[in-house]
DNA sequence: ACGAGAACCTGTTTGC
DNA sequence: TGCAAACAGGTTCTCG
């Protein structure tokens, strides 16, 4: 569910409650999330100052003062919830609740994820760790242009939409985000990602910061499990053009076609087969 | 080498 | 009304 806006509304909805916090008490409520926390888990937390909360494409990464990081990763239905007073939240925990951390402000921070393919892991170098390593372009730190993105495409013969959702190009971009950009794009999702360069290219390398920016803007898009730290929900599913439309007729000028649902991949994937090509 | 599909797990919605 | 199937924002492994 959270693709790249989404963890960053995240991250900016911690960020006050654990930059420069320490960790007080760090609890693992269950251990069974998509691979094992590490045995040292509990231990290795517990009275770390965090000095720095970032993201990486899907993934949040706490920087700790003990040198090492905290990679954490929110699935398709992984949420947190701040209570702020941590005596305040008292016993109400929910089935689905694996991590509580609380913080020496008396934040209490709790990792809810019922679907359980988020993870939470430790490493010495966040950067090097085999879940990171791999991953491509960061999309929002001005390097993605049509050129670097007709590079990348190059050769593929994979749907422009499969290459879109591959992490190891473009990180960040998931399900919603790839048929909004491919939208906006006026691009089809089963065209050849090889053939998309040059105008295209840029069209597309366009598109998908454009709609990831605003998506940012609005607080990520809320569907099911969704939700901002503070509970609150993001906004920018009223804006989305085809996800979920499947039958509504397409908003662009001049367009008189439909949205249509098809399935590429095992996924969703929605257009208007009339403008985009 | 690369791409499609299944698997992982639970909850909710849809259809017969 | 009730039950089963389909579907959900992600990642990773297997198989062809």
């Amino acid at each position: 569910m959270p693709e790249l806006p989404e963890v960053e509304t995240v991250r900016r909805g911690l960020a006050p409650h654990l930059e420069g916090r320490r960790l007080a008490r760090v609890e693992l409520r269950r251990g069974d999330l998509r691979i094992p926390f590490p045995p040292d888990f509990v231990q290795s937390l517990t009275g770390c100052r965090v000095a720095r909360l970032g993201r990486r494409a899907k993934y949040l990464v706490a920087e700790l003062d003990s040198g090492r990081a905290l990679i954490m990763h929110l699935g398709m239905s992984g949420r947190f919830a701040v209570h702020e007073s941590a005596a305040a939240s008292g016993t109400g925990s929910g089935a689905h609740d694996h991590v509580v951390l609380e913080t020496d402000a008396g934040a209490r921070i709790v990792y809810t994820d019922h679907r359980r393919f988020g993870l939470m892991t430790l490493a010495d170098d966040a950067a090097a760790h085999p879940l990171l390593r791999r991953l491509g372009l960061e999309p929002l730190d001005g390097a993605l242009d049509g050129m670097t993105l007709g590079r990348m495409f190059a050769g593929r013969r994979t749907s422009v939409k499969a290459a879109l959702l591959d992490q190891r190009l473009i990180a960040g971009v998931g399900n919603i985000y790839a048929c909004e950009a491919l939208y906006r794009a006026r691009l089809s999702p089963g065209r050849e990602s090889g053939t998309v360069r040059g105008e295209r290219a840029a069209r597309l390398a366009q598109a998908v910061r454009d709609v990831l920016l605003a998506a940012i803007e609005a607080g990520g898009s809320t569907l099911r499990d969704y939700a901002q730290p503070d509970g609150g929900s993001g906004y920018f599913q009223h804006a989305f053009s085809v996800y979920g439309r499947e039958g509504e007729p397409c908003g662009r000028r001049g367009c008189n076609g439909k949205i249509s649902r098809i399935v590429q991949a095992g996924r969703s994937t929605f257009l208007c087969t009339a403008c985009q090509r």
